[in-house]
DNA sequence: ACATACGGGACAGCCCGTTACT
DNA sequence: AGTAACGGGCTGTCCCGTATGT
């Protein structure tokens, strides 16, 4: 009728990259990041494609289902920094009590430079997503299975060596995964690392008593 | 002006009850349950008024928006939870060992009975809000800081009493949130009681190596 | 169940004042200057009953719909703005053109003291509203009527006294009535009164012309 | 993934067309027509999407705010509609005086085919929006302002064309502007072609006698 | 007269997933 | 592999008018 020139301007239209990979990773990561922080269902999938700089299309071309996303984050990131933060340097340390002391000091040295505390990934998914769905379910179990086993196997392992005397290696690694996700539940309330310091403390305490008289 | 039925007086118009605080009671109450166990974000305002049988117009009159609604929960509700099911047993005990340990026998024993473990209420919305918002985080922070201070004030209470000797009774009492906080997130990621109870044993283990030879 | 003390604060209830005159006055004002400035869709009934300090219930006893507050409004307000702007002061003018001259200056005075030019309160709700509603249109258009009416009046007298010479005073006065309303939308557009200004003294170009040669 | 049909291949399910640019126009178009006849803040989005058969998904993806498609719709097509009806009649007439009374004698035409006064798009929409929002401001005193340019510029070429001797070009473009806005201002609240035809009449007679004696 | 409580529906905007097309 | 267009439904919030109650 008046005005027929409204074409959306044509030149703008995004360069194609054909990179698979490297697609994928983009969104992995940005997904990662924004559902551990700000959480699954208060993040969008329009956000991730954003924050990825990734187009409609590619994004379905490559993850069916929001939920398919964050599973693979799960599988992939979560169990991956999991891994990095606490089973290796565990397993790689002296004696099961050193590597503790020494997963936490470390986080908490790196929570200090930033000015955040965003909390523990893997609990903060935990504590959304484990209530609702049966795969979600399975996915973060599996974590915290494994944590608890590379824990549970440095005691064992200690306890073999002669280094210490655990009672109920599988106990104690539980209590020091609910500890720690506990101290970190109360840091992010908080917003301060006193309680993850404090905490930490009294880790030490008890990982003494048990590891020295066998209580546990 | 005179009234002019035009429709046939209908028998089936329920007659309208003004109940506010009935209303607002329902209301409440079916956010708390639905906030804490699906989550904030995961639950709409919809929901919300057909859970507890209200119109749109009276949820509107009632509570202005849903972060609103959210906050006068926790206020309400999750501090009250926390009282009922740890600061009450708590201080009522004879000493902060006993109580703690039946605060938590009493939150399994009520646990085994129904069949899904859904996590603590206040750790529940912590996770997902503390992140975000001020408002959020400064409800959810006063809530632990109250839970806290009754432990360390029965603890100090031992002490004062010659029944134990705490060092740090703070320490003590921020690492016992901890611990319960992290062991019912085990349990809620494995939908199982056990990792509480594992985790309930090895606080005990703790609190008599810290009260005993007062190590913190 | 949990929590039962949820009533809303009783001792705020809001004190009765039992003033219907007032209160009619206070919602009609707070109306008048809401529409005319707002608009009548932009504008809430919550928004007149907030600023107007009434509660629901009586101003549902007073107003049974807001398009009949508005046709109050309308003929009240509205009507009332137009006779004390425009039809006193050119009746109690010398002749219609001094009259006329004078009105406009006035507004044009009181438009500079205040910093946002809001447009003539006529012209803004006939824009809106004489577009769409029978009864609305009605209301508006006997207004513009009586101001026609009164400037045309004038003009007839100054005829009769020798003081003019119109050849078609309804045009006439339909012309000044439609000059100003454009200049004044100008005025609201450009949020100036400088097109005022400038329309002012070409309506008394155009007055001269016709009262003088008597082309109209 | 294998396409599992479980719906039975429903014939009806209309092939879609993507047709972004006539999907766009329509929804303009629409909302040009609604806004400037019913008003902004009197048309729902709903109903421009009915009137321009858009699914929800579609239109969100084209428009982000209502008050964004706004803005397009007075840039692009309030404009136009006034280039149409007055810049380009002026610009092309013989000169300023017979290129106004030209285009408000097409309007009148107009008008007396329809049934309806619906005012003009850019006074309607200025009167309603241009008290508020600072972008529509802006954008609706644009159009004004070319407006005004363009019969300021034609009767400046009168002067240096030796066809009329106007004073103050600018202000007896600014005139017309007002008297022409506001004629038809009282012609939707009559919903009568007659004060617009008063008025041009009187509008020859004020142009007669600042082109002639140059009074302005 | 007037205050609170309430009903049902509409508001603009966003959701996730799919389809057409290059 | 990747882009833009698109569908249908849901989000939280607000709307105007009415009913209940003092």
């Amino acid at each position: 009728m008046i005005a027929r020139d409204l074409q959306p301007p044509k030149q703008l239209r995004q360069r194609r990259r054909n990179d698979p990979e490297g697609l994928r990773d983009r969104v992995v990561n940005a997904a990662f990041h924004a559902f551990t922080t700000r959480g699954y269902h208060a993040v969008s999938v329009h956000d991730l494609r954003e924050a990825a700089s990734v187009s409609g299309g590619a994004y379905a071309h490559h993850f069916p289902t929001k939920k398919a996303l964050a599973l693979l984050v799960i599988e992939r990131q979560v169990l991956e920094a999991v891994r990095k933060a606490w089973i290796e340097p565990v397993m790689s340390a002296r004696t099961a009590a050193t590597g503790i002391a020494g997963a936490i000091a470390a986080i908490i040295a790196e929570l200090e430079e930033k000015q955040a505390v965003m909390g523990c990934p893997l609990n903060n998914l935990a504590l959304e997503l484990a209530g609702g769905d049966k795969d979600f379910q399975a996915a973060l179990r599996s974590i915290f299975a494994a944590w608890r086993k590379a824990l549970a196997d440095k005691m064992r392992a200690d306890v073999a060596g002669g280094n210490a005397r655990y009672v109920d290696p599988d106990a104690a690694a539980a209590f020091v995964v609910a500890a720690y996700s506990g101290a970190m539940a109360l840091a992010k309330a908080t917003q301060s690392v006193e309680p993850l310091k404090l905490c930490t403390k009294q880790l030490v305490v008890y990982l003494k008593a048990v590891a020295q008289n066998g209580s546990a």
